[in-house]
DNA sequence: GGATATACGTA
DNA sequence: CGTACGTATATCCA
């Protein structure tokens, strides 16, 4: 397979200049890298997308053609090329240097003739496929079966993919007829002045009708009316134009298309070369995209290590787990709602001569066997390494084998390298961070099962698993110290696994036959709330489930007004319904929201029924690692999003319940942590002495807002106010908040003005964060924990936006959950040392729910509250605020 | 059975 | 045209 990318270095680095603002990309010497950039951008993105085997860049040398020759007002007309452009070629070419790709240009020659000549030439030597990416028009009559223009629609990163059917969708002629139709209209950027009256359609109806131009020409005469007239007075202008934009194919060239084939990039030279231009986002993209188009294995995760009998392995442990050295360790098991068991083990340690290995069953060990084993897995002196090793450790507890020592989990290093994957297999981290491929895993491996050389397949895979762990933890362990984020790793995130882990075998009690009554209420109310649906809308049993049904109910049969438009169709969410219930006061509508409501709560209750566990008790799994900015997450079932807004579906938490011996449940959370967090990395004076004022937040953001006494703050200024707090973080926009708070737009503007004149440190503060994260390329919380956001500098307005509020609010919803995450490691240390029996049961992003053992509620009260209080220093205080009760319901403050 | 779209619960 | 999640249902496709 070969396939030629031939690109217009010039025309497209001119382009971008135009289409990037030069003020985001310049360095810190002043040297305007708008158009360098732009380049480089969609040269990745062109190598990501085609995977070219040969690459070449042309170029214009100077204005001297032969079609200025020809022509003397050629191009005239142009302005001058600004100043800020001119360096910014030989930039472009450095970047070419350091990725080993050819540059070409000749004196005399515009850039298009050299693509031409290449591109005839690759298809005469049969290339399979040639792309030309190409800001210029006239390029397109180089366009067939194998010729493609990648043509920039607007911006840089936008590229329409000319085939010869495009070719003539747009402009009505066959490619090979572009030129005169081309000569027919005019070229408005090459000063080529076209018939007067004459357009495309006009043009291609002729050349329909008389085959070409030269066709034309014969038949001038017979062309009636005004266009008639004008075309034959233009006619010497036209055959010009023609000559001048016909591309040269066989321009004597020093290089042959052979010359382009791909060559391997100097990686220093690009590292030096993207230093000097400060590109640091464009940097991570390229290495991200080559390397992965590179991602090829150079070798597989071997390893030298024995399936050792039952009674080796009192003694393989002995004389190989007793260093200090790391150990790569892998379970073989299964795990899942807060407990386990285990089949057997791996262990991998040393490198290359000294590497070992060894797998064991555990379910038949030696009474010795046993003994060593387990006081390896507990002693926290003989380091460890796993793999996501949570659901792993509640095996091993499950299974009586509790194991201390976990000095590395290559999940999570890799999720603090890169917070925004959703996955981290190991298999992909291994490819991508050691280059060495991972056989996979059998499905259902049938245990201790033996070929007919007796290998165990299963023993030798889970050894490869354990080395490839262990392998892996080095060096994904550099990358995050190379990041920053080794105590974050160290002091947070891996202490928290046990901690996790241990919530997750607590589990919360529930009443079941409390979640059965509601589930009967919340099904009444569901039937009712259909009856009166399907009476309102005169007998039509729609499904009130299916958007789309109701679609063609409300807007068609019904003809209610259209609300906002979705991919397919018109949005039915509570929201759209509500408003269209406010215009036009159909029953339909306030039973179907009333049907959507009891359906929610009925399907909630059924997930939590079906997830009772037979000790009475809900046991949900945190995810560590999902979560881009930090957060944990909960799932199976989400124990994070439990009704509390309305009443009805408040009663849910009724049914969360303080178990048998214990006295009640406490429920501890932060008031307004991401405010104050906000407060605080703004150092905003006004926000700060709000806090430590002790004054109703709200109350006293909407007095310096309306210029009102804290006292006269009415309660619309505060619910707007504080619609305007909370959304500030999010990088809400005015036109959001009016319509949030259904206020004009220019209301909505002139309150976001007067909250900027009150707090000016918070506007100033929401922009440097931006700013700072577009020149390094990520976020950072209070403790260091990294977003990676490379859609900042994205010419696609829309990513860019989606990307500016993600940095806004990454590291205010990361440093509060970074605090969250401190604060439940001190509260447990603190119970741990009051040897209390008080235990940890749930995290929901601000809040703790802890169940209190007989006669601890004072001594957990102090600690939680001294513990969540202070978990980090800031300018504000963290106010923690406290309920007791004996369910969650009752908890609630 | 898997993928996508829509809707909606929490912080 | 407001961030971060997880889950359920309908619908379409293979």
């Amino acid at each position: 397979m070969k396939r030629l990318l031939l690109l217009d270095g010039h025309s497209l680095a001119y382009r971008a200049f135009y289409a990037l603002p030069v003020e985001n990309f310049s360095t810190s010497t002043g040297q305007p890298t708008n158009g360098v950039y732009g380049f480089t951008s969609m040269l990745i993105n062109v190598l990501r997308d085609e995977e070219p085997t040969h690459i070449g860049v042309c170029f214009d040398v100077s204005r001297q053609t032969f079609r200025a020759e020809e022509y003397a007002e050629y191009k005239a007309g142009r302005a001058k090329t600004p100043d800020e452009f001119k360096g910014q070629v030989s930039l472009v070419h450095e970047i070419l240097d350091a990725l080993k790709i050819r540059y070409i240009e000749l004196a005399g020659w515009e850039a298009d003739d050299l693509i031409a000549t290449l591109s005839t030439q690759a298809e005469d030597q049969g290339f399979d496929e040639v792309l030309i990416v190409s800001g210029d028009r006239d390029a397109m009559q180089l366009v067939t079966d194998k010729v493609t223009v990648l043509y920039p629609a607007k911006g840089v990163s936008d590229l329409w993919r000319m085939t010869p059917a495009k070719v003539e969708e747009r402009y009505l002629v066959s490619p090979e007829r572009y030129p005169d139709l081309a000569a027919l209209v005019g070229e408005k950027s090459d000063n080529l002045p076209g018939v007067p009256g004459v357009g495309a359609k006009t043009a291609a109806k002729w050349l329909a009708l008389y085959g070409d131009l030269p066709g034309i020409v014969d038949h001038v005469g017979e062309i009636k009316g005004k266009v008639g007239d004008s075309l034959r007075e233009h006619l010497d202008g036209v055959l010009r134009n023609r000559r001048l934009n016909q591309l040269v194919r066989d321009v004597s060239l020093d290089v042959t298309v052979d010359d382009l084939e791909r060559q391997v990039w100097d990686r220093d030279q690009v590292h030096q070369v993207f230093d000097g231009l400060e590109f640091r986002v464009l940097r991570e993209r390229l290495f991200a995209t080559l390397d992965a188009a590179g991602d090829e294995a150079e070798g597989v995760v071997e390893v030298e290590g024995s399936v050792l009998a039952p009674e080796e392995v009192a003694g393989w442990v002995a004389d190989n787990l007793t260093s200090k050295e790391r150990a790569g360790l892998h379970v073989i098991g299964d795990w899942s709602r807060g407990t386990g068991d285990v089949r057997a083990i791996a262990v991998a340690v040393g490198d290359g001569e000294a590497a070992r290995a060894a797998y064991f069953d555990v379910a038949e060990l030696t009474q010795a066997a046993d003994k060593v084993v387990r006081e390896w897995l507990a002693d926290p002196e003989r380091p460890k390494v796993m793999h996501d090793a949570k659901g792993p450790l509640q095996a091993l507890y499950a299974a009586g084998l509790p194991l201390a020592g976990l000095v590395s989990d290559t999940a999570l290093a890799a999720y603090l390298v890169r917070p925004d994957q959703r996955a981290y297999d190991l298999a992909d981290l291994v490819l991508r961070f050691l280059r060495r491929e991972l056989r996979p895993e059998q499905d259902n491996p049938a245990q201790g099962m033996l070929d007919l050389d007796g290998h165990d397949h299963q023993g030798e895979e889970a050894m490869v698993q354990a080395r490839a762990v262990l392998d892996l933890s080095t060096a994904l362990d550099e990358q995050v110290a190379e990041t920053g984020g080794t105590e974050l790793l160290a002091e947070m995130e891996l202490p928290l696994v046990d901690l996790l882990a241990q919530m997750e075998r607590v589990g919360i009690h529930v009443d079941p036959e409390l979640l059965e009554r509601l589930e009967s209420d919340y099904a009444d109310a569901l039937d009712r709330a259909a009856e009166d649906a399907y009476e309102a809308a005169e007998g039509e049993r729609i499904n009130l489930g299916s958007p789309k049904q109701l679609q063609v109910l409300l807007f068609d049969k019904l003809g209610m007004p259209k609300t906002k438009k979705t991919k397919t169709g018109y949005t039915t969410d509570a929201d759209a319904l509500t408003d269209l219930y406010a215009k036009t006061e159909h029953p339909f509508l306030e039973a179907l929201l009333r049907h959507r409501d009891s359906a929610r709560l009925r399907v909630t209750v059924e997930g939590l029924t079906k997830s009772i566990a037979d000790d009475g008790r809900i046991h949900t799994t945190y995810q560590q690692t999902i979560a881009a900015t930090g957060r944990l997450s909960s799932t199976d079932p989400n124990l994070q999003n439990i009704p509390i807004r309305t009443e009805e579906g408040r009663r849910i938490r009724e049914a969360f319940v303080v178990g048998d011996g214990f006295e009640s449940l406490m429920s501890a959370d932060y008031s307004q942590i991401e405010m104050r967090i906000m407060a605080h990395l703004s150092g905003d004076e006004g926000l700060i002495e709000a806090f430590r004022s002790g004054e109703d937040l709200h109350r006293f953001v909407g007095s310096r807002v309306f210029a009102v006494e804290p006292q006269d703050v009415t309660a619309e200024m505060r619910a707007k106010v504080k619609a305007m707090s909370y959304g500030l973080a999010y990088g809400l926009s005015a036109y959001g908040l009016s319509k949030q708070l259904a206020i004009s737009a220019g209301e909505a503007t002139t309150l976001m003005e007067e909250y900027f004149t009150r707090f000016g440190g918070v506007r100033d503060y929401l922009r440097e964060v931006v700013d700072v994260a577009r020149k390094t390329g990520y976020t950072e919380t209070m403790l260091g924990r990294r977003r990676y956001l490379p859609d900042l500098t994205s010419d696609n307005r829309q990513r860019r936006q989606a990307a500016e509020r993600m940095a806004l609010n990454a590291p205010i919803q990361g440093s509060a959950a970074d605090v969250m995450k401190l604060a439940m490691l001190h509260v447990r240390a603190a119970l741990d040392t009051a040897d209390v029996k008080s235990r940890m049961l749930l995290q929901v992003h601000d809040e703790l729910v802890i169940e209190i053992a007989p006669g601890e509620q004072a001594t957990v009260e102090e600690i939680v509250r001294r513990e969540m209080g202070a978990a980090i220093e800031l300018d504000v205080p963290l106010d923690v605020s406290i309920g007791v009760g004996n369910s969650w319901h009752a908890a609630a403050h």
